[in-house]
DNA sequence: TGCACTTTGGCAACAGCGTTGCGAAAGTGG
DNA sequence: CCACTTTCGCAACGCTGTTGCCAAAGTGCA
């Protein structure tokens, strides 16, 4: 269903908004429940919506092929409730992860689940023209043999960037694609919609989404479902941080929200390749360099801490290659400080979780692909 | 117009939210245009809807007599808009600010003018019923004297809370009022709606909504209007900070966000009260004792320079006593690193403006009052 | 087997939202 | 004085979610 475009400040909601977002609403609670699918009558009871709007809600949505029925559930002494599901094949969508010597292309389905991979080596360095050839043959092999139309193509890349543009502002050791109008050039050869995004931001869109991790409830429940806020910290050759606040990811004014690896957090210390002195990157990388795990570990905690004593949020999802190298750990260590922090606060509830995250080396193409499948589901720029 | 409650998942929009959106809508942008006032056509052009919904939803708000008209522009040619105006007497709230050593009390309209205020000593320390009761007595004596009854009461104090329970953790240095539920005993006491909030949260809010700042938008230009996004660093006897993304205040999950005094700058610094070692607060603090503002202002500045690269938001505004005493050398230092920061980035549109918060010593009481009026106008907990 | 009961969910009528078509009102300019 | 422009309200309309009602489809007891 078309979602409405939104410009500046246009908000005012007619009744064609209304009916966007109420059938997204309905969409997002039907993907969340997943194969086990949900009743109109619970649809309406999380909706806030009659039965009747439900009803017919869901009855626009099965005319266009998104939902279907699914059984019955057993009765409780009346008419059984008739089980609605989403239909997966309904749409799909293209999530491409260009990292420095790996492509990954993924096709999704509407639910998210991964139909289609591929990966290829990849060298950034050769240059914005050929990496945009090179990926465009990927991605229209991968819809060849798949035999399907896609929403559109998300594209995850590290290094700071212009999401709303879909331009890049430069590659960390890549000169030679500062400025490059990556979406446009990828949407012009493919000649569908293109969404660019920091690998970070969408790793934790993906994990946003799809939600494999348990979510923590305002009443510090563990609930099922999607994550209301959470950090994603990425530790590969460099650190990053993807931030998820009240359900969307944040990017902030410019986008470039989400600069963790370049936090000072000692004064004048060692210097780090940005120039400046102390940044959790420069203290963290040496750390595992010299073998320090466990310094790099505390240091990486510390960092987490100021977080998420700044934001409040909810959990601390551990990513990247050098994470998955010592997983256990980064965990213990990074959880250690935050106990630490939380015990010198008293805060009643105790520390905030510390976890891997879910989704692995696919995280991020996957993530690349909710750029496009999560504003379906209200979940893009509220 | 009465906003309709949101309970825990209920985001079904049904018409009667719609309505409420939309007419909360209206009545933000007749605020915002002040005394100056809006016509109907601009009011269309700003909200996206069409100029007959704009006369239906401003022939509403004038029934209910939230909006009159006053005067015209000049004719471009044709028949000339007429401008419309917020009736600022339309509605009160009281805005109580509750410090260490002073209780600050306003009236403040709808358009969050101060109509009346009171300024008395306090001693937190005398205890949670004493205090209650001495500030219901202020509160109920400037309503009698402006002859108003009110919307609710917002009250804003220092230390850690529960913004949603009204319930306060602890006021540091006076631990009988720990776990106090200070929003159901004023409520009970006055007998109208209390909203409980941290000093810096109201303050900021406060500006967010007034914003006697000039907004900076994404692109770049400087333009008016209420402020998008910004941190609100406050530096008194502590140091607390107050965030605004998305045009809201930012509490975070559990209502806790904006702890800024004690994020970590110094691995293995100085000890701070809070028990971890390195905090800016107790860094900035110690600089300030011993005559180093320069040092203070430097501090400062590296944990703004986190913030503002960790969020991406537009703005720093710096207030507290202390920043009051040293103006020009807090703005300049904190400035400095910013701008050095984003030198080092690279960042294309210069550093990020830091400026001393307008508001001054009521700033809080006001803000406390916005608790109140901002949700009238779809600026509440969206 | 039959009947009372419970529960689900669609049909139809309805109130209320923003939208569209149109015309009155209120200016400017020749 | 009249043609023209622009604003803004009235009336009809399409569409939203809501309400009242009833058929459908089960359970459970006699």
């Amino acid at each position: 269903m078309a979602y409405v475009n939104r410009t500046n400040a246009e908000s005012g909601v007619n009744l064609l908004a209304l009916r966007s977002h109420n059938a997204a609403l309905v969409l997002d609670l039907l993907r969340t429940a997943g194969e086990g699918g949900i009743s109109r009558l619970e649809l309406a009871e999380r909706t806030g919506l009659t039965p009747q709007a439900v009803s017919k809600i869901t009855a626009r949505l099965r005319a266009d092929g998104l939902v279907a029925e699914a059984g019955r559930r057993a009765s409780t002494g009346g008419k059984p409730r008739t089980v609605l599901r989403l239909v997966p094949e309904a749409g799909h969508a293209v999530g491409l992860h260009l990292d420095r010597d790996e492509m990954t292309v993924v096709l999704c389905d509407l639910t998210g689940a991964v139909v289609a991979e591929r990966r290829v080596p990849l060298d950034l360095g050769a240059g914005a023209d050929a990496v945009v050839e090179s990926a465009a043959g990927e991605v229209e092999a991968l819809l060849a043999r798949a035999g399907v139309s896609v929403l559109g193509a998300g594209v995850a890349l590290p290094g700071p960037l212009d999401h709303s543009r879909g331009v890049l502002h430069r590659v960390t050791g890549f000169p030679e694609w500062d400025g490059f109008p990556l979406r446009d050039a990828l949407a012009g050869r493919l000649g569908v919609p293109v969404v660019v995004d920091k690998d970070t931001n969408a790793a934790a869109l993906g994990i946003a989404v799809v939600g494999r991790e348990s979510g923590i409830g305002k009443t510090g429940d563990v609930a099922p479902g999607p994550l209301e806020s959470f950090a994603y910290l990425h530790l590969g050759t460099g650190l990053g941080a993807g931030l998820v606040i009240g359900g969307g990811v944040h990017r902030g004014a410019r986008t470039g929200a989400g600069e963790f690896g370049h936090q000072v957090i000692q004064l004048d210390g060692p210097p780090c390749g940005c120039g400046n002195r102390g940044c959790i990157e420069a203290l963290c990388l040496a750390a595992v360099d010299r073998g320090a795990v466990g310094e790099a570990a505390r240091v990486l905690g510390v960092g987490a801490a100021n977080l998420v004593g700044l934001l409040d949020i909810d959990l601390v999802l551990l990513g990247g290659r050098t994470v998955a190298a010592h997983e256990e750990a980064f965990v213990r260590g990074v959880g250690a400080v935050l106990e630490e922090r939380a015990r010198l606060e008293g805060v009643d509830d105790g520390a905030i979780p510390v976890r891997v995250a879910p989704g692995g080396a696919r995280g991020v193409a996957e993530g690349a692909a909710q750029l496009l499948l999560a504003p379906l589901f209200g979940r893009g720029e509220d």
